[in-house]
This record gives C-alpha cells, structure tokens and sequence, in this order.
RNA sequence: CGGGCUGUAGCGCAGUUGGUAGCGCGCAUGGUUCGGGACCAUGAGGUCGCCGGUUCAAGCCCGGCCAGCCCGACCA
C-alpha cells in the first residue's frame, strides 16, 4: 500500500510527523513526550556529531563528561538560572528504597555541575583556558513536544568554556557561533541568520546569547544552535576565581553553546518534500542507491551487473543496493525517495546492453543516462550538485520570504498573510517587542550581526530604533 | 495548564435498534510477476485503553479514571 505522506499544503504539522515516522527516523516512545531514534535517524544524528566533533578539536575542544544527576542546590546558585529551569526539571527524590537527603536534578544543561567542577580546576591563569565539550542527553519537562524538535529527554552537544579576560570568552562565544553557521551551511545546506538575541529571548544566567536561525518551509523561524556569553556569572555562583598574570584576583569568564538533534528537524523541514525526505548529501548516511530492474530471464545478469556496480561505488561512496526480490522496482523507488536517499541508480537489461546506467536526483526527480564506466564520477558531481542546489533553493526561499517593514502596519501586514523574516527598526524596549508578539505571534528571533545598525524609527512605539531586528513566528 | 481529537489485530479504520468482532494494508508460506508503490492461493494474528454500573446479554448505554496525539500559552 502507498504509505500516505500528508501533503505540506493540507497540514504542515502532520505532513512532518508523517515524514518522521514515516521515514523511520523515529517512533513515539512509551513515555509521554519522549522519542525514540531509530537507526536511520541516529545515523544522522550520527554523521552531524561526527563533524562538529572534528570542528570542535580544530577549534581547541577536548571532550569529557559529567554526571546526568546534579544536586538540586547547584541550580539555585544562579538566580536567574534556576528561575529559567525550574519549571520544567525533573528531580529525583528516592533512590535506593530511600528518601534521599537532598534531591537531585536530572540536568536540563550542564552549567552549574560543571562550573563547580571548575572550581576546583582553576586556581591560576595558567589553568585557562578551559575548553570542554560534551555530548550528552538532557530533560526538559515541555509542556508540549514534538518528535526531534522538542522532546522531554533529547542528545544535544553542549561546550563550557572559561577564560582569563572578557574580551576572549567574547571571542569564543562568537567563533562558535561561527562553527554552528558555517556547519548548517555546507554541511546541512541550510542558510542561517546569525544574530544576537533580546533580553527576553536569552538563556537563563547568559549575558548576552547568539543563535543561528533557518526559515523552514512554513516561514517560521526554527532556532538551530545558541552561543551564550556568561560574563562572570557562573564564576561568581560557584566561587571560581583565579590568580592573574599580574598577581591579581578575578572571576573567570565563561561561555557556553550547544546545539540538538533539533538539527535533524530543521534538515526536515527545510528540505524535504511530499513524497518523503530530502537530504543534503554531505549528511545522508546512503548517498547512493542501486535498483536493479529486471524480469526472471535476465535477473541473473542484471543483478550480477548490479552487485558489481555497487562494490565500484563502495569504494568511494556510502551505497547501497536493493536486490531484494520481494518488491517491484516502482516499490523501491518510492520507498528509497521516501527515505532520502540522494541518487538511485537504475540498472536493466537495456541498459547493460548499451553500457549505461540511469541516474535519478532525488531533489528533482530528474533521470539522465549515463555510461556505466564513468558513472561513479558521475555520481560524485551530481551529488555535489545537489548539496549546492539544496542550499541554494532553501536560500532562494527564505529571501523570497524576508522583507523589511518600516510602519507597524506593514509588519502586521505580513504575518497577517503568510509571514515570513520581517526586518525593522526596534528601539529597544521590552514593551514594543512583547506588543508585537501580543499582536502578531512573532517574536524577535535576532538581531543580525552583519546589520548596519540603528537606522529610523522603531516599528512599534515610532521612537528613534536602536537596532534592527529580524522578526518572525518561531518553533 | 487550557482547547480539540482519538483509544477495537503490527498499522489505518469499520462495527447499524446492545446479541458475543470485521475490512484494507502489513506479516508468514507457495507460485506467477518486475523500467514508477504487481497479483493469486493459503495462513497466523484480538483479555475491543482501565475500573465500576445498567442489562439475560456491553466494543456499543451510563459514571469515573488513564493514556496518546494535534492546536494554543512557555521553552533547544
């Protein structure tokens, strides 16, 4: 039977859900809100770790690892850290048969463990900087989930940095902001906003954070990874002070990032279409597809040509061949378009007789015939085509999609109808910005680091604008 | 935490005025097929979300509970 994807059209909401379970990425686990990866989505998950793992050891990271259970006093030495979290932690109270003395928090980010590990790490600036990342699993107690974007325990990656001076926890907060860009460009193909955010919208106990931010199909806006700024805030709830060079004392700096398998979400719905996932080559754990086509008289020669042809690609490509007899090849074409993968290839007995192959993009559906012994090459090309031409359609849409309000009223003209990126003045107060919210639904996602600064009026009150800002309604 | 919807086979669903459960897909076996989701035959698979009530009899009626999803407010 035709595994019913429903169309974007119909309903945005489920045709995502549908595309998630239906390209077995991943299944509703047992618990409320939580999910469970399932191997073809854990292999993305897989590939997106493996990258920024290497990006994050060129840029000086080690790894290491602290515990999921944080006694819930740490959380309450950040003022505004645990007003931020508390709501949506979850605590262990019995362990063991026993009331425990102290309750422990399931970490919902690992700032306050860490920082008071750091503690006892750093005396001298001789001990920073101190640069650790971890790949981890968190809870959040979400009022409301959804499968990779929001779920109750998700994997995420997050760095905790600790620096001697301000002007270099500056830095590092902004060259991983950097990484993050440039990972969601040419690894996702996945243009990205890149910006600081407002007060409201900042991470609990941050000074200042930055985030990278795509438009999925729908126009609204998807957080994709944040850069947080600590100051010396988390230095100071954990007492981490360090001799200077001058013989001084000081508070250490600190940085934080991170980003999720939210990824996987974005990739989704930024790429894929009705009939199942699209993915950019660089991630797809199968870049390439044989389908062999043939009838019983030639399935001995066309499936030897098959496997052969396979074994070619393997040593240069993630492929893989589907000569399973049970299904017909329109079956597998469906299916393998359905699950994403970037090239199949389709070999028959007409084309062995003329030494060809077929190849078909699964971004364009287009099919060209090609000559099997350069056909590799081929492959290679085309899916570099395709990584490029990914970035550059989701690209196209959200320019299409982004436009500049000068009036409230044009702001509210836009989302209004099918919203979008909308760029205007703000004179920064909390005030404008929540009544553009209370109005619109949009919020401010960022404002742009490569803007050219205050220019007119803010959009809501009128008042000279401080700054420019990107809104848009976001996941 | 509000609003909506839904719990019946692995999945999607039907089930009439209450009468003891069925369809499609999938799955298994065998055979015929195979260039855009093929077909035939045979077969396996169910404490109808849970608890209680009404009744000779409950998937269906009544009461309560639980769970899940989707939509909002809050968040990666």
């Amino acid at each position: 039977m035709a595994e019913r994807i429903t169309p974007r059209s119909q309903d945005y909401s489920q045709w995502y859900v549908d595309i998630v379970l239906k390209a077995k990425l991943a299944d509703y686990a047992p618990v409320k809100g939580c999910m469970v990866v399932r191997p073809r989505g854990y292999a993305l998950w897989e590939r997106i770790q493996s990258v920024l793992d290497a990006m994050f050891k060129e840029t000086g990271h080690s790894n290491a690892y602290f515990p999921l259970l944080i006694p819930e006093s740490f959380l309450k030495r950040e003022a505004e850290h645990v007003e931020g979290f508390a709501p949506e932690l979850a605590v262990v109270t019995h362990a063991g048969g026993e009331k425990l003395e102290e309750p422990l928090v399931v970490r919902p980010t690992s700032e306050t463990i860490i920082w008071s590990m750091y503690k006892k790490w750093v005396q001298s600036y001789r001990d920073l900087p101190l640069l650790i990342n971890q790949w981890a699993n968190v809870v959040r107690w979400e009022k409301r989930t959804r499968l990779f974007l929001r779920t109750t325990e998700f994997l995420w990656q997050e760095g905790h940095t600790a620096h001697a001076t301000e002007a270099e926890a500056a830095e590092e907060t902004l060259r991983m902001l950097g990484v993050y860009r440039r990972f969601a460009e040419e690894f996702l193909a996945l243009p990205v906003l890149a910006g600081l955010k407002s007060d409201s919208e900042k991470f609990a106990g941050a000074v200042r954070t930055y985030s990278i931010e795509g438009m999925m199909q729908d126009r609204r806006a998807l957080q994709a990874g944040t850069s947080h700024f600590l100051g010396q805030n988390f230095a100071k709830a954990f007492d981490v002070a360090f001799q200077t060079k001058e013989g001084g004392l000081d508070f250490v700096w600190a940085t934080s990032w991170g980003v999720s398998w939210r990824l996987l979400g974005a990739l989704i719905m930024t790429h894929s279409d009705d009939k199942g996932l699209v993915l950019p080559p660089a991630v797809a754990p199968t870049e390439v597809v044989v389908v062999p086509i043939y009838k019983n008289d030639t399935k001995d020669k066309v499936v030897e040509f098959a496997r052969g042809f396979h074994r070619r690609l393997r040593e240069h490509l993630r492929a893989e061949i589907d000569d399973d007899d049970a299904n017909s090849p329109g079956w597998k074409f469906s299916e393998w378009e359905l699950l994403g993968v970037p090239v199949r290839v389709e070999v028959g007995p007409r084309d062995i007789d003329a030494g060809k192959v077929v190849l078909a993009r699964r971004d364009t559906g287009e099919k060209i015939s090609v000559d099997a012994a350069s056909a590799p090459e081929r492959i290679r090309e085309l899916l570099a085509e395709i990584q490029t031409s990914l970035f550059e359609r989701a690209r196209s849409f959200r320019d299409k999609n982004t436009f500049k309000a000068e009036s409230f009223e044009e702001l509210k003209a836009i989302f209004d109808g099918e919203g979008g990126f909308v760029e205007a003045g703000w004179c920064g107060a909390v005030e404008c910005e929540a009544g553009i919210k209370e109005a619109t639904k949009a919020t401010i996602r960022a404002l742009p680091l490569d803007s050219p600064g205050a220019s007119g009026s803010c959009v809501s009150c009128g008042k000279q604008a401080v700054v420019r800002a990107v809104f848009a309604r976001a996941y």
